[in-house]
DNA sequence: TATTGACTTAGAGTATACTCTAAATGATAT
DNA sequence: ATATCATTTAGAGTATACTCTAAGTCAATA
C-alpha cells in the first residue's frame, strides 16, 4: 500500500509541510520517489513515523530523534546502542508519569480551593490560605 | 522572609533572566521593589510561582497562564472561571498520562525486540518485524 | 486541451520561551 | 575610596519546531 503526500497527511494528522519537513530533517529516511519526483509514501514509512511520533510525544527532540534515525541506517552494529535510547527513554517516561501524578495533587487541591473558600473564608488573607490548606492536608491524612 | 533575585534565582532554580521575563510578561505581579528599584521577592511570590510552574509543566503556555495570573488580580468575581482552569487542567493531566502510558507501551515492545532480535531474526526482513510482533503480542495476552 | 488542484523546491517567516548584551547603578569587602 | 560583584533596563539574539510563500511541475477531469 501506498500514499501521496496528501494522503498520508491525512492518514497521520500531520500536514504535508511537517511531513516534508521531517524528511527534509532526516527522520523519514525512506521515502520512495516515482519516477516524475512526486514522494510515494508506504506503510514502512508508516511504522517509521509512528516510533518517531513516539519518541517526540515523549520528550525528545528532533535533533535527537534523527540521531537514533541514523543509527537505524546503520544496522546491525547500533542494535544495542538503539535499545539502550529505548530504556532510557522508558525512564524519562516513568518520571514523567511521577512528576505529572505530583502536579495532579496540587491541581486537585486547588480544585478543593475555591469548592470550600466561600464556606471557610476569604482569598484575600493569607493567613486564612494556611488554614485551609491545613484543613485539606488533614481532610486527606498527609 | 524575602529574597534578592541573586537568591531567588537559587531557591527555584529558574534564572534571574527568566525572573525577569516572568514579571515583565505578567506572571509575576506582586513583586516588592525596595527604595532604591531593586526587586525584593517574598514567600507569597514564590506560592504564585509554584502554581506557575505546575501550569507550566503541565502544558499551559505562558500565554494562557498569564491570562489566569490576571484573573487573580481581579479576585473573587473570577473565582468560579478560575476553579474552571483548574478542573480542565486535570482533564489535561490525565489525558497525558494516559497517552504516556501507552506510549510506554510502544517503548516496552521496541525494548523486548532489540533483545529478542538476536534469537528471533534480523532485522532488514518486514516480515520477520511482523513475525516478532506477534510472538510479543500472544506472549503479553494481546 | 484547458482548467483545477495537488505536488515540487528553496528559502523566508512565525510562535514560543527564553537567553543574552550593554550600559548604568547598587552593595559589599578591603 | 576602590574594586568587585549583583542588580537594573530596553532591546537584541537564539533555539526549536514548525509554517508559509513563490514559482513552477504533475495529475485528473470536463
Amino acid at each position: 500500500m501506498t500514499y501521496t503526500i496528501g494522503e498520508f497527511a491525512e492518514k497521520t494528522g500531520l500536514s504535508t509541510h511537517t511531513l516534508r519537513y521531517y524528511e527534509k530533517e532526516g527522520l523519514l529516511y525512506s521515502i520512495n520517489r516515482k519516477s516524475n519526483g512526486l514522494r510515494e509514501f508506504s506503510d514502512k514509512d508508516l511504522s517509521l513515523l509512528n516510533i518517531i511520533l513516539c519518541l517526540k510525544a515523549t520528550g525528545m527532540s528532533i535533533g535527537n530523534i534523527k540521531q537514533y534515525v541514523n543509527m537505524c541506517k546503520e544496522g546491525k552494529e547500533t542494535e544495542k546502542a538503539r535499545k539502550e535510547i529505548f530504556v532510557i527513554q522508558k525512564q524519562h517516561i516513568e518520571e514523567e508519569i511521577n512528576k505529572l501524578n505530583s502536579y495532579l495533587e496540587t491541581v486537585d487541591y486547588k480544585i478543593w480551593y475555591y469548592e470550600n473558600l466561600a464556606k471557610l473564608g476569604n482569598e484575600e488573607d493569607p493567613q486564612n490560605c494556611e488554614k485551609m490548606r491545613n484543613i485539606y492536608d488533614s481532610q486527606n491524612n498527609k
